[in-house]
DNA sequence: TGTTAACACGAAAACGTTTTCGTTGCGAAT
DNA sequence: ATTCGCAACGAAAACGTTTTCGTGTTAACA
């Protein structure tokens, strides 16, 4: 077993100095052709490569992102981690992820973990229970020493970042619109607890295609689940509200639901009422999953384009990470104000499916 | 905007030695008691940490395992990485992914990428692609640099290293013995091509299980997918092999199918033939994940623990890192012997669901 | 008073790079 | 013969730690 080779190894070998070794490597002019030459052969010969972490303390900075989400055995966050790594590993960077399992303390475990260095900048989406907090300190301070943090999906006003969203409200509007054109006259909402940012907006994205169309919404017929009870465990919670929630609603011919679980969830339960989709019930879902696609009937889903939004959250953070060497006066003093932020809406398409006519 | 604070900018102030500033950091008790207190107060103050790169450096260790895996989006894949995460968490490292994409060439630039000192060992799954061609020269080469690997599910006897599998046999027997106890007489396989190791090992169990239970196999019965077609975006194709072998087959009254998508789309190409499961036909997929949950009706399928997967091979591979730094030369000796590397098995289980009876 | 031991601290090396700034030797120009 | 310039290389600093090995001061002891 050879354990990697040192430039100062391959100086002893040679018998020149390790400034030699580093600038012949690198073609440098300094050095003559003969010793490039002969330096050049020898490293490829052990298979020199420059060791990252000696390059990551000279440079001052490691090339790799750090990546903190809530989840991972998600289809959503899985594929925004997809698009990140695959910009990230283009221009030259690498992923490191770190969850948080929805916890405060495991957010800001891991933030500390890795802001030490180990990471030039953040990628992130804000936990559940931060977000019920409303902590963000650790936010803060991690962008007050100078590293750079791009948030996604689940962001918040009260942090200064760039920041990736998708257009939930209009998403939802478009959706519901879809329903009501579709011939729904009364059209359930299946929504979560108000305090994730993002089922607020869909909820609201209900509204107001409701009232864009005249139609007066009726609370009976909006579904709020308390997503604290490990719903994805326990199933028959889930179903069971929902079948109470058919049971009061007969009239109900149309169903939004901000999550694929509950879509799905909901098409389970109608159909064993005996309800037809989409022909007495139609439903759309929100996030396109796999679940959506391989449902029968398949799902009609507003699709959030996870990828895309990796790409762009990876991007966005490079670009300001490279901004930060080259003009690094000019960053400090823009950076002051906040205007310079960037916030990417990217746009929701409504895949078409079967469950809806 | 505050940088983030060194020894030697605390040393600077305090008007001390940085020497006497690391000292004073981690208790020693060649520092008096007031310079400790000052120092410790002061570096409290400023929210001192130790740079983790200059550690790293140092110490010649990251604290940092590096994943890689053929693709994210795939719930066996994110619970393994949940698991290897949980683990390195609880054991102070950190995670760094890369993705293979399948593709050999995608394989072998990233562990080049990260085996230049920004990990200290890998834990991987091995790539179609390399597969096929059986060309694993760049897992010797880590592997000779001193760097440990630990392989899971997709595994390969030509590299000595620990691995972590699944009995695929025990559970595609246990599966098909299930479907036969439970009545059927005509079993359909649906299956990968052979060079995937893990659908090579499972049309094996299932062939086993016929034999052990006296049933003569019927090549007619069993149905080979081309998993080079891109399956997953062109669900037609794989509808439109499976109608046809549904409608050759008419007396087929179970089906194992080796993943997921193959189990829910085999039941929804039986349902529009306008057969009943589990009445007319039963079903058991392998790999236990939200599809197998969430499909009507519920898939009954082989679980490989995922997360199990990801925990053990953490465990074996931290294990392993931490033997090598207490007893160095000892290492070295036995590593030698291959017999050293442990192989760890992890039991399937069948979860029960509507699909069978 | 001279020796010693304990105490409190600092200097320097090491981890592996890159880069700046010498330094040496030598041929050419004056 | 002296100066100049250039080619080819080396020394050393720097990135931020930890740790080993001094070193100086003081107090205790003979």
């Amino acid at each position: 077993m050879k354990r990697k080779i040192t430039l100062k190894q391959i100086a002893r070998e040679l018998d020149v100095s390790i400034s030699t070794v580093s600038k012949a490597l690198s073609n440098s002019k300094e050095i003559s052709e003969d010793t490039t030459q002969k330096i050049q052969a020898f490293a490829k010969l052990y298979n020199y490569k420059p060791n990252n972490i000696a390059l990551s303390l000279k440079n001052r900075k490691t090339k790799t992102i750090g990546i903190l989400i809530p989840e991972i055995v998600h289809h959503f966050f899985s594929t925004v981690i997809r698009g990140i790594e695959l910009i990230a590993n283009r221009r030259g960077y690498n992923v490191i992820v770190g969850l948080s399992n929805e916890s405060f303390t495991k957010e800001i475990i891991n933030m500390e973990m890795l802001a030490n260095g180990s990471i030039d900048g953040f990628i992130l989406s804000i936990s559940k229970e931060t977000l019920l907090k409303q902590d963000y300190h650790h936010f803060h301070a991690t962008i007050n020493q100078g590293m750079p943090i791009v948030m996604f999906d689940r962001v918040v006003s009260e942090v200064d970042c760039d920041k990736v969203i998708v257009d939930d409200f209009t998403g939802a509007v478009k959706a519901v619109k879809k329903l009501i054109d579709s011939g729904c006259k009364r059209i359930g909402l299946i929504t979560t607890m108000d305090y994730v940012s993002v089922g607020k907006l869909r909820t609201q994205g209900y509204l107001e295609a409701l009232e864009d169309r005249g139609v007066v919404a009726d609370s009976n017929l909006i579904l709020k689940i308390d997503d604290s009870l490990d719903v994805e465990n326990h199933l028959e919670i889930l179903e069971n509200e929902m079948t109470q929630f058919f049971k009061v609603n007969e009239t109900i011919d149309g169903i939004f639901a901000v999550n694929e679980l509950y879509a799905v969830t909901a098409m389970k339960v109608a159909k064993r009422l005996g309800l037809q989709i989409p022909n007495d019930i139609q439903v759309i879902g929100f996030t396109d999953g796999v679940l959506s696609k391989h449902a029968t009937p398949s799902l009609t889903t507003v699709s959030q384009h996870g990828q895309k939004m990796g790409e762009q959250a990876a991007n966005l953070l490079i670009d300001r990470l490279e901004a930060i060497d080259t003009e690094s006066e000019q960053y400090f003093t823009n950076n002051e104000r906040k205007s310079d932020f960037i916030k990417m809406v990217i746009e929701t398409e409504i895949i078409e499916r079967e469950s809806t006519k």
